[in-house]
DNA sequence: TCGGTTGTGAACATCCGGTGACCAGAGGGC
DNA sequence: GCCCTCTGGTCACCGGATGTTCACAACCGA
């Protein structure tokens, strides 16, 4: 029943790093056959290549790689934590299969090895990274005034776009996506960039800042970013009320999705707050 | 990066279903020294039992199990999809293998194989799971009238929020973690800063002082920290109404079980599970 | 009572996030 | 090819939030 389809429907992206023809010609026609885009080099590539190939998994020999072998693993799996890295080589002793292990590969395999196998330990590779990323797909999500539509790749504010270039769509999509939740910068780079945030790297404040601004003149009478200090942004619909302090109960009735019997009491602040939460209820349910 | 916070910190928990005593022996000594909570079966548990002792891992040999043995592996794995595991058997066929990945299986491990080999395949499938699911999300934690969520980075009182810095929630999530439990201050820092304490340092005095002004204010009915003299902080929800602190337990108990159905969310405490913890201790010890 | 421990308030040092300016490369129209 | 615009990304500055340290008062236990 858990038995992911979903693995198998959705195209994986993955890369060969090898030479041994006979292996890679198997390989391909399977690959090919079950339809995932596949790549095969002879020789290692820059990190940076990796990171464009916006892969799910790569097998690598170390033996094709040399002596910066396991420099270039370690390399290759902290810039990109989220892809799939399986060791696929000749013979090896235990302590260089631990090493590789540590220093970030998800598996490893020892030549000669069957087609079949390789695939499966890739797939339960990837099975394990996509587990959570996999929930994100659904249709067009609405907060507040906003519509976010991930088949058009823009939002929307009472149906005129808000004119986000792709990575500010990436990004909003993402916050939306876990809306309540606080995500951390680290984690939010991972998603929307793809690979490991660089220390000091401010991409994601600088694009936070481009959203609001582009949604505060869209939709002037919400807020939708709101930052956590110390730990990262959290999306949720606010109406920015007259009084000030309505941020607190605004936070609580958004906090609820539909894991229970939210505090009944939805309360904003005073005066008209009655209708502002009814109005975020019907949106947000 | 380095500073990944305790959630790294946390040790392993490893269950390991199999007899051969001379292996389990290694091993043992191994994760002994490794601080991994660990446990051996001897034969297939039910998956509640599984379920119960909120392991990171479990490795299990298939021959243990006998014919109901991929029966078995299915059910674990999609009853417990965060649940890391690794199959650790005799000789196989290449179908066998992949179909043990395909029934859900992180990783086959081929015996006889090196102890250290099996520790660093279970550290690498541990490290993709932990990865992926983002953070622990245990759910909602609560005692007395706060509730501490993990993923808003935030304790609330009746739905408003506590307003705590990231260091003052980590401080008070560490502390609820141990509910009931003195921690000292050493381990405190250790656990909460993520290094050692110097001589000296008073932050975490400075932070107890902090949190119990916000949460006096919050909820001013209730005591949440509690100091034992040269020793360190316990938490422990306690309603402050002048008669005797024997009534402690009473109320604990009392306010534990009143606030909902607790088996859907977990629970820090006295709980299950660290009675599940401390038989893992106690039979390794 | 006394020495050591903890609570407290405030000063001080750091860190963090918002912001605007700036730059380089991609792409598009001519 | 050339120019122009758009986009993603870096940098430096600044004000405010946060963390740390210190001195002293209050407290505990022997």
């Amino acid at each position: 029943m858990t038995t992911e389809r979903g693995t198998s429907a959705q195209p994986l992206r993955l890369a060969v790093i090898d030479t041994d023809s006979g292996f890679l010609q198997v390989l391909d026609k399977r690959l090919e056959r079950l339809g995932w885009e596949h790549r095969t080099m002879a020789s290692a590539v820059p990190v940076e290549t990796i990171v464009a190939m916006r892969l799910s998994a790569l097998v690598v020999d170390l033996a094709i790689l040399g002596p910066g072998g396991w420099d270039y693993l370690h390399r290759v799996c902290s810039e990109l934590p989220g892809l799939g890295v399986v060791v696929c080589t000749g013979q090896s002793t235990v302590a260089q299969r631990v090493r590789g292990l540590r220093l970030g590969a998800d598996d490893w395999l020892t030549k000669p090895c069957h087609p079949e196998e390789l695939i499966a330990r890739v797939e339960a590779v990837v099975r394990r990274r996509r587990r959570s990323d996999a929930r994100q797909e659904r249709g067009p999500v609405a907060a507040g005034e906003l519509e976010i539509r991930s088949d058009r790749f823009q939002a929307f504010v009472d149906g005129t776009s808000v004119d986000l270039t792709r990575r500010e769509f990436e990004l909003i999509e993402l916050l939306a996506g876990s809306e309540g939740r606080v995500l951390e910068r680290e984690e939010i780079y991972q998603r929307v960039w793809g690979y490991a945030m660089a220390r000091g790297d401010r991409s994601v404040d600088v694009f936070v800042r481009k959203l609001r601004q582009k949604l505060e003149k869209a939709s002037p009478d919400w807020r939708y970013i709101h930052t956590h200090f110390g730990v990262g942004y959290r999306f949720a619909a606010e109406a920015v009320d007259g009084s000030e302090p309505a941020r607190r109960e605004a936070e609580a009735a958004a906090a609820e999705p539909a894991d229970g019997p939210a505090p009944a009491t939805v309360r904003f602040g005073p005066g008209d707050g009655d209708v502002v939460a009814a109005e975020l209820r019907a949106l947000t349910s």
